[in-house]
This record gives C-alpha cells, sequence and structure tokens, in this order.
DNA sequence: GCGATCAGCGGCACG
DNA sequence: CGTGCCGTTGATCGC
C-alpha cells in the first residue's frame, strides 16, 4: 500500500475519532521518561479513537511501544516518501514523550468505527474477597468482630480491622495470591501504624492461598500469622472455600 | 461477514500461525483466577501466533480481556449461527483459564504474516542508572566506594553495597520513579538483613528522582537518607544530572 | 521452576 | 491532584 493513501487513511479516521489499523514494515524509536529503538520488522500498529497507541510485534502479549489515552497523532512523509506515524505527550509537570514509528512498507491500514459503551464487570478482586471475610471472620477464629474495613491509614489501607475475643486488635491483610516479601513488609508498617495510635495489643495476620518461603520466615519474625485461604474465583459469585491456620513449622524450634 | 467463513479464516491461519485480528460485535466471558463478564459491544480480538489473545475495546491502553501467550484457540459455531472464538490455558500446577467471545457480527476477519525476530532496546531502566551510579558515588558523599552491584540477599537484592569512609555500609536503593512507602520498606528490609550478618553500621539510602511526603517521614524514622536523583532518560545514553542531598526537614525538630 | 523485583508499569479509589 | 496499591498484573533475571 502507497504511503500517501496510508497517510491519508490516518489523517481522515482520527477527524472521525475512528480506531485506525495499520500493519508493515517499520522501525519504532520512543523517547520520553526512558528511550527505545527498534529496528525494521513487521508490526501491528492500533490508534484509538482516545489517542491510545500501540505497537504490537507478532509474539507477546504486552505492547512493545505505547502511549496512553491523549497522546497527539501526527502523520508525515519523510524525504524517502515513507510514512512517519507519531504519537507525542505533552502534560505539564510530566515528561514530555514521543513515539515515532516509521513505515518501510505497508501492507494493510484501515479503519474502523467501534461503538461501544459497555464496561466489564470483574468478580473475584481482592475487594470481594475482602467483602466475603468480613461476613465470615468466624472462619478464622471464634469472637473476632469486624471493626472496620478498608481502614485509610495514613500509610496506605488496612484490608480488614477486627478485634479478637481478648480485646486485641487484628490487623488482616489479604492478597489474591502469594503472598509474598512486600506483603508481610506491608502489613508491617500497618500493624505499627495501629500500635502507635492504640494502646493495646495488635496482632498481623495475612489471608492468602499461599505464601513464600521467605516470607513465611519474616513473617514469624514479626509475630504475626498466616491463614490459607482458600477460594473459587473462577464464577460470578467467588466462594471461599476453605481457611484454614498454618502453625509455625515445628523445625523452627529446633 | 459470515460466521462460517470467519471461522473458516482462523482456523487456516491458526495452522499456519499467523497474527489473525477478527472485529465486531461481540459478548467476551472470562473464567480463571478471577471471571468477567461484558456484555455486546464493537471489539477487536488479537491473536498472535504464539497464542496470545487480546479484546480491545475502542478506548484505553490495557486489552480488556486476555490469555498469554500459550493459550489453545478454539473456533466453533452455535446453535445460533454466532461465530465463538475461546482461548484456553490449562497448566499443571495453575488455575485453568477459558475467555469466550462470541461475535453477533463479524465487520472484519483477517490474517497476517507478520515476520519480525527484532527484539527492542530499552535505555533509562533502573539497572542502568544503577550503573551509572556505580562509577560516580563520590557525587553522593567523598570516600565512598562500592563494595558490590546486584547484592543478591536471601530476601531480594540490593541495588548497590557500598563503604563510607568511616567504615560503614550503606544499602543504597535506586528508583527511577518516586520513591513511595514501599520503596522504604524495601530498604528497611535489606538494612536488617546486613545488619544481621555484619557487624558494622549500616546506612540506608534511597536515591530516586522524588520521594512522596509519607516515604520521607518514614525514611526519616528509620534514621535514612535520601538523595534526590536528577536524570535524563529520554536518550540512549541516559545521564545523570544531579544529585543532591535532602536534608531533614527543620519542622521536624520543633 | 521458584522467587523477588522492575515496569516507560496502568488503573482505580480515596484523601 | 497526590498517593497508595491492586492487577486475571506481565516480563525479567538470578538462584
Amino acid at each position: 500500500m502507497n504511503a500517501e493513501e496510508a497517510k491519508k487513511t490516518i489523517d481522515q479516521s482520527l477527524n472521525q475519532a475512528q480506531l485506525i489499523m495499520t500493519i508493515g514494515t517499520c522501525s519504532v524509536k520512543y523517547e520520553g521518561r526512558a528511550a527505545s529503538k527498534l529496528s525494521n520488522g513487521d508490526r501491528m500498529l492500533i490508534i484509538k479513537k482516545d489517542g491510545t497507541f500501540l505497537v504490537h510485534q507478532s509474539k507477546g502479549m504486552a505492547a512493545i511501544n505505547y502511549q496512553g489515552p491523549g497522546a497527539a497523532i501526527l502523520t508525515s512523509i519523510d524525504d524517502f516518501g515513507k510514512l512517519t506515524v507519531s504519537a507525542i505527550r505533552k502534560k505539564k509537570g510530566e515528561i514530555s514523550e514521543q513515539i515515532t514509528v516509521t513505515f518501510q512498507e505497508i501492507s494493510f491500514c484501515h479503519s474502523f468505527d467501534l461503538q461501544d459503551d459497555k464496561k466489564i464487570q470483574l468478580f473475584g478482586t481482592e475487594q470481594d474477597l475482602s467483602n466475603l471475610l468480613m461476613n465470615d471472620l468466624h472462619l478464622i477464629e471464634p469472637g473476632l468482630v469486624p471493626v472496620q474495613q478498608e481502614s485509610p491509614l495514613a500509610k496506605g489501607h488496612i484490608d480488614i480491622l477486627a478485634r479478637d475475643r481478648h480485646g486485641a486488635l487484628v490487623v488482616i491483610e489479604i492478597k489474591r495470591r502469594q503472598a509474598e516479601l512486600n506483603a508481610i513488609s506491608q502489613l508491617k508498617r500497618y500493624v505499627e501504624e495501629v500500635s502507635k495510635r492504640k494502646d493495646c495489643k495488635v496482632r498481623g495476620m495475612i489471608c492468602a492461598p499461599d505464601i513464600s518461603e521467605n516470607a513465611k520466615k519474616m513473617l514469624d519474625g514479626y509475630g504475626f500469622e498466616f491463614y490459607k485461604l482458600n477460594y473459587d474465583a473462577s464464577h460470578e459469585d467467588t466462594k471461599i472455600k476453605g481457611l484454614e491456620k498454618k502453625q509455625q513449622e515445628l523445625t523452627h524450634y529446633f
């Protein structure tokens, strides 16, 4: 396909705010928060009507170069008759960014009018798990009652804050996947902050489907607790299937 | 476009491991680690030759539903003559996942042969900054010498480990963007671990272009230091433009 | 393969 | 608007 032709297609479609797809051999250059270079190869360029700019290679999930919504799109034909398409982002307070795609060959360039105002409904988020646990704190231990959900702290927010039957506060951090070191650090921060403000015993607790070995050691070191949270999120109504306390390994005592 | 026709196009292209793009009105369902529903609207479905499966709406950067490389793709025509395309992922040890796209209308379905074995070159990563700083530790303070880069710890790895002119170890954590609470927690982990193993004073230090207010407070609380790292990563050779120590605010003393 | 972390992270929600 | 953090995070690198 002709470069002039493609340029015309893109320019017109931009005016009409359509989705534009261009496929061809191109090189890509990026300058902004970082910088990148990608030499000639066949790629797919997607320009959405909100300014989203995506360059995809033939493999891999992530766009290899991109620009978020709001980018200004510019097209031009260079001295060698090659089409270049640029996405430029200039926001005050942010680093100015620019991607330039230079096409050697264009095999396809077309625009599509996509009508779609539907929003996705997502189930099984951490928030969902939190809501479920809120109503089932007895699964953890008898007498545990909710104090606050999503308690906003100066430094982050606690998933669930509860009180046990002895009057101690329990900071519960929920993870929808394996808890790792940073989850323990997070919990530590919350427990420290709550301890500073409340004059009572404060327990720290992680509820997650799994925990890494190092994270478990760190957890034990702080005297926190881990509950294995078994759940099924593959349906609209996420279900908690089990919640069992994992004691410290006996080996820790030898 | 006819559903049968589109199915044939997709099936044939899958055999040839090409990139396939289908555009039309569809609903999308996902079940796996989480679950989602998206009712009818116009979308773009991209199937890459490595099994990557992407559903894009007309706006926004992220694919609204996706499946990574390795997904098995299935097509079928349902009782109402509608085309459904599914991506299924079954890996042992992982949760089985499935996306199903049901097309009401198909406006475009075509495959493309994208030849591309080029890899992107990225500049200005945290690693690059680390390399630069390694050779310019004097920018931080006189007499600071490198001990080890990317020092592997049981719990993570230290960006730069150095020794100051008084013999104290300095754990340096570099961030390419604003340091926030979790960066401080991270640094704390490393300092704790080094302290445990070395019998000398251990300093903690963050080098980042900025630091959030709370992170700064937490940093001060631990007695760590913040150096404002001014750099330009918008070119192939990233440059450090300045590195200035930010003292504690005087207000902290009142 | 597991684990820890980075990412041009993006996106969201809440102060 | 900043900030903290989740994400079906993904991608990478070291052990």
